[in-house]
DNA sequence: TTGTACGCGTTATCAC
DNA sequence: GTGATAACGCGTACAA
């Protein structure tokens, strides 16, 4: 006999009257909570979470799909895992590592009932292939997923990284290189854009043959800056992916002994910590705030209620290599 | 009607045959299990996991109980959760960030049988508490819980502490500086030991009054050094309590124009990615390794099948710190 | 305010 | 090989 039964049993109550005083439900008369809440402390009574996620339909689980955790990624993971949880959820990180099953498996569990939403923070299979899930509970992205079938959080990169060309031109440097993410992502054509019309406009030359791409992590982007320093011409200025391959930037500009700013300024993305350590100029990304319009997204869905969202921007970061 | 019941009536076979099919039970004619896993396509069916949870008393999920996620913890639960997968199970992430309720409701989740199985890596409540949680589910540490009560896959930090000190030796240094984490953890203490058992064996000075603690991140690093620096004597070396301490340590040291390693070397803890960007002596900590020893030790358990498991070792990684 | 009766979707134990 | 039937532990219309 369950617990459940247990308690129906010794407090004489019916099972509608012990799951009423479990969920707390008001139509309770104050004898029966009280003499069905100290059976339920005696008998150190918890509800099973399957039955009920069972009867209700509601697992109160939300699945995290990403292809790889880097601190970035964990910085938004980890303030959505929070906001969740101040909302009652928990979460599942579903870590694909580039495979299309396993990541796939993530939105087979909003299928099955593991999960009643899915966040996801970068993926890999089709988002046409994807969208079809959506009849089974909310889905949110932070990473853009084209043509809006599936909502995302992001924010045009675009705009912060004029800030960073503004700043450069400030600074007097004209002659820049760029190091890109993925070569197809929306971000990198975003950024790639940004940076050829601010060019344009200012009437300097675009430098499309020092474009690097697949530059994600610090041993990326040594390689990067080798590649740069072993190139016809050191630019005066690189703008990077975001701030680890800064991070990697400098320190291999640094072996070379090639000083920053002064024969090389270095403009990182995203302002993680470890750039305010390195000193590296950066532009503030407001990650933390994405991820939690990307909860109060699914939540609108989950909860059937709309939560405010305010317009988020991006900030230049002075520091000491720029 | 669900799904199950339209397999069943579409296909004119009982609900046992059904779910005979479903789990590939061998005792299926071919037949049945044709028809039927042919509804099943057709249906696009998927079992409800809570149904089978609630019938089976398993739900294939391990909880992860955290105080923070730093890039160490991340290292280790990656590896946990990629072997978790590997034998079918999803987990759950409870960052308490050092508030004990929201880190019991972990262990209330063994209770409440919402996972089969806990993994501590780093946890605030006291292991006497959390020892009468064994009783719902297997729970392996990584953190050293003292008493052995809950059983750790920690190892012991004086061989690695050993290793570095052994180093300086070779390398002339004998005035030695500490920066520690928690004051009380096991792992300071062994560290503590390591190096004061050391240097009397060697007949130097055990230096004491230099000993810092709390020093866990980047920006404590370089706090720890700015005290270094301003104190009435540098050291030749010193031994950090993570690699990330050491960071911070040796970018403030450039800060001041220190030389590293001529004015001070300096030694990491765990040998992460960024020290061999940066250069940085440590001790290489097979921490992947423990992972997977954390979760046979679940699964010994869980699948109730011992896993051989292999003796571990710290090594020196010599870098330009030293 | 309380109770009855049924439903949630699946597994498991028997028989046959 | 197959099929009733019970069990898993709880929520919830609906009626009283």
């Amino acid at each position: 006999m369950s617990k459940f039964d247990e308690i129906m049993k010794r407090s004489g109550y019916s099972r509608a009257t012990v799951s009423r005083v479990i969920n707390h439900s008001p139509h309770v008369s104050d004898e029966a909570r009280h003499i069905i809440t100290n059976i339920m402390k005696e008998l150190n009574y918890i509800p099973n979470r399957n039955a009920v996620s069972l009867s209700t339909g509601k697992t109160k689980q939300i699945g995290i799909i990403t292809s790889t955790i880097d601190d970035l990624s964990l910085t938004f993971m980890n303030q959505f895992m929070e906001t969740a949880m101040d909302f009652g959820f928990q979460t599942i990180v579903y870590t694909s590592r580039g495979n299309k099953e396993i990541e796939l498996q993530g939105f087979e569990d909003l299928r099955s009932k593991r999960v009643d939403g899915l966040l996801i923070v970068t993926c890999v299979n089709d988002p046409r292939k994807l969208k079809m899930y959506m009849e089974y509970g909310p889905i949110v992205s932070w990473q853009r997923m084209g043509n809006d079938e599936i909502p995302s959080v992001a924010m045009d990169q675009a705009e912060g990284y004029r800030l960073a060309l503004e700043h450069l031109e400030s600074r007097g440097y004209t002659r820049i290189a760029n190091v890109f993410g993925r070569v197809e992502s929306l971000n990198t054509q975003s950024r790639r854009q940004a940076y050829e019309s601010f060019m344009k406009s200012r009437g300097w030359p675009v430098w499309a043959e020092a474009y690097q791409y697949s530059v994600f992590s610090s041993s990326d982007g040594e390689e990067a800056m080798r590649r740069i320093a072993e190139g016809p011409e050191l630019p005066q200025a690189v703008l990077c992916s975001n701030d680890y391959a800064a991070i990697g930037i400098l320190s291999e500009a640094r072996k070379r002994n090639i000083l920053v700013p002064e024969q090389l300024a270095i403009v990182g993305f995203d302002d993680i910590e470890l750039s305010r350590i390195l000193g590296i100029t950066t532009i503030h990304n407001p990650i933390a705030e994405q991820s939690t319009q990307a909860f109060h997204q699914l939540w609108a869905v989950l909860g059937q209620q709309e939560l405010q969202t305010k317009q988020l921007t991006y900030q230049l970061i002075e520091r000491a290599t720029t």
